[in-house]
DNA sequence: TTTTAATCGTGATTTTTTTCTTGATTTAGT
DNA sequence: ACTAAATCAAGAAAAAAATCACGATTAAAA
């Protein structure tokens, strides 16, 4: 992904490529950013500029192809290189992203499951197979998984997340509500469910 | 919330907000902005603005007072006012969020879940019931629910949407893919999993 | 006490992001 | 053809956010 995309846009850019989606769903073949901005609630100027970074030259009076918006955000976004990854713990939550299939087709292949219980172990969800935790570090280095979606209770968050780094993992998706502590060399994506909550309900459920 | 904080802002409070948990957890009284900024890899003069917005003076050479930091980031989060909300899809999704026991700590309180599959009706989920989606507006009506976290596949979504602004429900946490169509009464919040993991992605695994 | 180093507070600067504006283009209607 | 309306493109302006820089404060060490 040679450009940087800042944060804003690259959430622009899904919800833009969710709309694609639909509209070749529908069979609509253009869309103009006058459509879209209304639909988010943003400037349409802003829509043009996003897609502009992606390269894509719309037609006056027409709009942009939507398949072409939708393969260019698809291939800016780097939804086409499959990226693998293993989810550890097999909780509610971690289940639950196993089963989230949208993440295939996003280019996130989920490729097992990792728990401590042994009433866990060996099921499968979706699939994938749910291993002991212990198993993991051998797995990372067989299969060369750089990624770990990290969904174990916050209490055993940094204990786990020290076990991962040992065992070589470079990207932590971390979406317990603990704050990891980790070297230069990991990088920790903090999914903050709450944060992004509590900025749509301040602006107005007082 | 009389305060108009911005996005980025109170994302950055809720991780400060864990931090002071687990400093209170281990009995630590006082933090500093280096410490907090190293920790979340920004810059330390970001903390104190952010601190400053909350009102909370520290003091030279010590740091906040991590009890009072974190109070005041409850009550400017809104963390201390709660709000009640329903559960739309009681799939693997909708169930894990069921028992995600820190909503109740960060002031929403899930009352119930909704599902339209006969077996998963009336079944119970960490002690909150899973009705029938039919049974939903009267139970909007009486609770005064303002709130839907909607969870259910993505080719429902839109029709399930429709329902819940037909019930009266203002509020809609989108955890589906699709990207919704309301009347400007309504206020969606997309939860956007791909949107802020392509973001980390790209960054660095190319 | 005096010095030193850490830390706060805040105004200035820079960078990033969004919005505004204007002119060109294109389709559809006259 | 000509006109009108919608839309794109792109630069300018404005707003927002992040970073820098530095004086003031304070706790601990010399």
């Amino acid at each position: 992904m040679s450009k940087n995309i800042p944060e804003k846009v690259s959430n622009r850019l899904t919800l833009y490529h969710s709309i694609m989606v639909e509209y070749i769903e529908e069979g609509i073949e253009t869309i103009s950013s006058p459509q879209i901005a209304q639909r988010l609630g943003i400037d349409d100027s802003q829509v043009r500029k996003d897609f502009k970074l992606l390269n894509n030259a719309g037609k006056c009076r027409v709009g942009y192809l939507v398949k072409d918006l939708k393969d260019s955000i698809e291939k800016t976004l780097g939804f086409a290189k499959t990226k693998d990854a293993f989810i550890v713990g097999a909780g509610h939550l971690g289940l639950a992203l196993a089963k989230y299939d949208s993440f295939n087709s996003y280019g996130l292949n989920i490729l097992a499951l990792f728990d401590n219980d042994p009433q866990k172990v060996d099921m499968q969800v979706n699939n994938k197979q749910i291993f002991h935790i212990s198993k993991l570090p051998n797995l990372v280095e067989r299969l060369g998984v750089e990624i770990a979606i990290l969904t174990v209770p916050r209490q055993y968050a940094q204990a786990v997340a020290d076990f991962l780094i040992d065992s070589n993992i470079k990207y932590i998706w971390n979406f317990t509500p603990a704050v990891l502590k980790v070297p230069p060399t990991v990088k920790v994506w903090n999914e903050n469910l709450m944060g992004s909550f509590l900025q749509f309900a301040c602006k107005d459920i007082i």
